[in-house]
DNA sequence: CCATATATGCTCAGTTTGAGCACATTTGGT
DNA sequence: ACCAAATGTGCTCAAACTGAGCATATATGG
């Protein structure tokens, strides 16, 4: 088939289609509000940690929630200046560093928004931050750790135990499960799909795949926004409290996305700087790196990189009070950005 | 500073504007639509395209568009089944591979919006696809080199003639231009800005940074979409064809995302098997990588990469023909995505 | 002054990568 | 029939990179 094929036909249909698009409201669309949430994350005493805000209750009982407000594009000039406003309004917080991560709009998976409100559709944002710096106002909110709400992401001690515990089992449950017959016969295989998310049965665990394994929990109605969304879930298993804390809405997926992106981020793009002080030993900031990722890394190898990489360069300070011999003092090389076309602490994504 | 501080204020400030979020519909906010676009890329005779759909001219005259329709809340179960049945009634293809890029919600971005309809919130979807795979009804529509739209992108044959000639020059003279007094001293300079994103100055080309590209020249008031959404532009200097033809609404953004994400995006994906048939030769496998990327592959060490990562497997057969010895026929190994957490051409991002 | 803990330099083998040589097997002429 | 041209395929080799560990430096806290 050539490249240039039929054209004038994309003028017939779809036609009236675009021109209402563009121009005339029609009501029969239904409304849609956008919602504009942030995933605040900073790393605090080697733990990483998201700003949650506390609300009345959802339908599954849950009080935590993320920053969040409608866009209104009467008064946000971009997404991202009305989700900033929203966050010093709600949190006191100055961003500095965000971007946004995805938009969700499925039905059905933002509770309270259900039938009586306008069809809600949620932009996500990841932003990273420095304990301790909300500038202007008293920051609200609380710094949680993010393995409250995903503890099986949680290897800083090895493999967590609650995957071999509760989730395997209860995921290999539901993969065993009869589907329906009128299924697909093998559209992928739901225990490809565990294996694949979970790294089960000699597969490998990928740090990143964050939301996959949250969406495939959810799938299999393994975690409590599941059974707020699909009550008739409930009535085969009651709602357990080992699958982390529920979110409001459809915040924790959007704190899914954010943990997966910033774990794959930080490997080629210099962000892990947004979380640092401006002066810190390599230490520090391996540690820092570690919050993120797992720890897993190894001390000289690491410090290897970041200087071979040109990340950093010492200020000619060091810091005593180590506990042991006083560290040199280091700094972020943005020159870095001018030289590297993809500047990141390269560590590799994989353990077995 | 803790992690755990002060929750309680969280109720006070915010509640109303939140309570309204999820319930009532405020008529201040402003009416929103979403719209969903497809960038929809195929590999034709080695040529990178993208399906062009064909309209009346836009305010700076530009006919050419990308499939799209507005998302309805009420007939849309989610935002990418929406955009599926756009595509389909556009231009009469069901899509396979399809992923979401981004969301795009300025003001003043997306024409013929302007002050009489809702605010516009784009939400761009990218989609791989084979020529001439239109299942059930005709294709609608032009297939269209993707480099039509961004010449500077073209590095089939080298560096291409247009940076040199016209790109840089235009972007030095813009960089160099005194900025309003009022301006911060050095957000980043703007040459250094050009510096990163075309690898001026002993910088490297990072062919992903295709979206990064495009919004300097916006930036700069260098490709039509500019002057047509801030006519002022154009006073100082005339429209110039020579930055590629523009494309309607924000859709030659759209566009750029769904390029810089393909690039990299086959580093670590197999998605380029959705370009190709199901039985091929590596060599053309290795054409169109070399499409989407530029040529730049020593074909020894790319079968040795592809075969060696366990991404394709022989089915056996031979192709003759090829204008020299039968090449062996290979096929997409889809067990590799069991095996290895980002299986994909991890060919090198970077030339000088 | 010693045990302990962290900081930092260096080695070394195994692996990956970039580049090229050599040979195989066709097609299309002559 | 035979050769030139073009592509396919196997293999080598040095340079660069990586993973792992040994060894030494310099603090802190009894």
């Amino acid at each position: 088939m050539t490249i240039d094929m039929q054209t004038q036909r994309a003028m017939t249909r779809g036609d009236e289609a675009k021109r209402s698009h563009s121009h005339a409201p029609r009501t029969d669309l239904g409304r849609v509000e956008i919602g504009l949430n942030a995933a605040i994350v900073a790393v605090s005493n080697n733990e990483p940690v998201a700003l949650i805000v506390r609300e009345e209750p959802d339908a599954a009982g849950a009080t935590d929630g993320l920053p969040f407000g409608p866009f209104n594009p009467k008064t946000h000039r971009t997404l991202e200046s009305g989700l900033r406003s929203w966050v010093q309004e709600q949190a006191g917080l100055d961003l500095g560093y965000a971007e946004q991560l995805y938009t969700f709009g499925d039905r059905g998976r933002h509770a309270e928004a259900g039938d009586t409100g306008p069809h809600v559709v949620s932009i996500g944002y990841l932003a990273l931050t420095r304990v301790g710096e909300s500038h202007p106002g008293v920051e609200r909110g609380t710094w949680r750790s993010w393995y409250q709400f995903f503890p099986w992401e949680d290897w800083r001690k090895g493999r967590p135990q609650i995957l071999e515990s509760v989730v395997l089992p209860r995921l290999k449950e539901w993969a065993d499960r009869p589907q329906r017959p009128g299924a697909p016969a093998r559209p992928i295989q739901r225990s490809d799909r565990v294996r694949m998310c979970f790294g089960t049965d000699g597969a490998m665990w990928d740090e990143e795949r964050v939301l996959d394994r949250y969406e495939l929990l959810y799938e299999a109605g393994l975690v409590t926004e599941a059974m707020r969304d699909r009550p008739e879930l409930s009535i085969p298993s009651p709602p357990s409290e080992t699958f982390g804390s529920g979110m409001r809405f459809d915040h924790r997926r959007i704190l899914a996305t954010a943990i997966g992106r910033v774990r794959a981020k930080i490997k080629y793009r210099p962000v892990i700087f947004e979380l640092m002080p401006d002066d810190f030993t390599l230490f520090e900031l391996q540690r820092t790196v570690e919050a993120i990722l797992g720890p897993h890394l190894h001390k000289q190898n690491f410090r290897r990189l970041v200087e071979s990489a040109g990340l950093v360069e010492p200020t000619g300070e060091v810091r005593t009070r180590t506990g042991g011999r006083p560290a040199k003092l280091y700094r972020f090389r943005r020159e870095v950005l001018l030289e590297r076309p993809a500047p990141g602490v390269r560590v590799k994504a994989n353990r077995v």
